[in-house]
DNA sequence: AGTCTAAGTCTGCTTGACAGACTCAGCAAG
DNA sequence: CTTGCTGAGTCTGTCAAGCAGACTTAGACT
């Protein structure tokens, strides 16, 4: 495993990416609270207490990366505002936030329980993530074997071209 | 569901409290790279370009949180070193990974295609994570509903705090 | 004309990311 | 027995990001 895995390129690994989307500190929160449904910028603010400027950039590049969509509201009696709300592209994250909170619940959970939990609308029972394969065998991480996919690539960093070129001069030399 | 989740805290919510973990940045790719089996500092610092301060605290504290243990090693003809091994509290995490991957793969891969696809080892087939509820329903985003769990809070912020205080000196004065 | 509110900007401070140079322990070749 | 090599760091200085607290703005209402 460890000499194959150097081989190849993690520059197009879609972990990665999927991280430069929601790896800044509090994208995912904010998620959440569109999840459980407060669309609005003071409610969150509130609730989270994520700083004005901080949440104002992260609503702006979740619209910008196509998670969520300005919507305009009007409440009775006031002028006309934004709310954000779930793209396609946005919803599609669930499953990332079920495994984070099956995740959160096992381990960080204070001692009287988890503040929510999500249930089946049609059989109210508890919904979790499964590792699942196409086949339908349910299973565990140690049943998983990593393969090379369609998008592979050799690992070359700008690193590697220095070194590389350090080893060419010296043999060079020699 | 809006006026519901106005009522109460954010504050203990484990998606949260897990991204306090897990929100640093290059935080889950460093994990990526364990989980791909590579465990040593220079390999992930190639691979991943992440800069070795930054390498260094995100491998401490992910042993500090209990996600990683370090391993002593021993390559032949050189000193005894220590690496990075995945801790059960690590693995669970597998499913984050899955899921973001899934994601990523959907929304963000290159034309060729992702670099790395995960198979069951018994029989083959490709490995994605699922929404189930316990009775064994697979369902999607639209058929789960939230609802408090044991350890719900009613929303009580600094800043409510704030709040009520001004609204009560307010009623005193008029 | 003055007040309220949601959703922001603006300012200044502190923390974190980052690049590039330096360190350190032990093995090994000369 | 000094010199060099290697993996895994530490040190230093710069620049971007997070953050708190004050200010701004557009429209509706009094």
């Amino acid at each position: 495993m460890r000499a194959e895995a150097l081989t190849w390129s993690a520059e197009n690994c879609t972990i990665g990416r999927a991280m430069e989307v929601l790896g800044e500190k509090w994208t995912v929160v904010v998620l959440r609270e569109v999840f459980v449904g407060i669309r609005r910028f003071d409610d969150m603010r509130v609730r989270t207490q994520i700083p004005r400027q901080v949440l104002t950039n992260r609503l702006a590049t979740l619209v910008e990366h196509g998670l969520l969509r300005r919507e305009p509201y009007q409440e009775p009696g006031a002028r006309v505002r934004e709310e954000y709300r779930l793209t396609q592209k946005g919803l599609d994250l669930y499953p990332v936030l079920v495994a984070l909170r099956d995740w959160g619940d096992r381990y960080l959970a204070d001692p009287d329980g988890p503040p929510m939990i999500t249930t089946h609308r049609d059989c109210g029972e508890v919904v979790h993530v499964e590792l699942r394969c196409e086949a339908g065998h349910e299973l565990v991480v140690r049943e998983v074997i990593p393969r090379p996919g369609p998008g592979i690539r050799p690992l070359t960093t700008p690193q590697d071209r220095h070194d590389h070129e350090l080893t060419v001069a010296k043999q060079r030399r020699s």
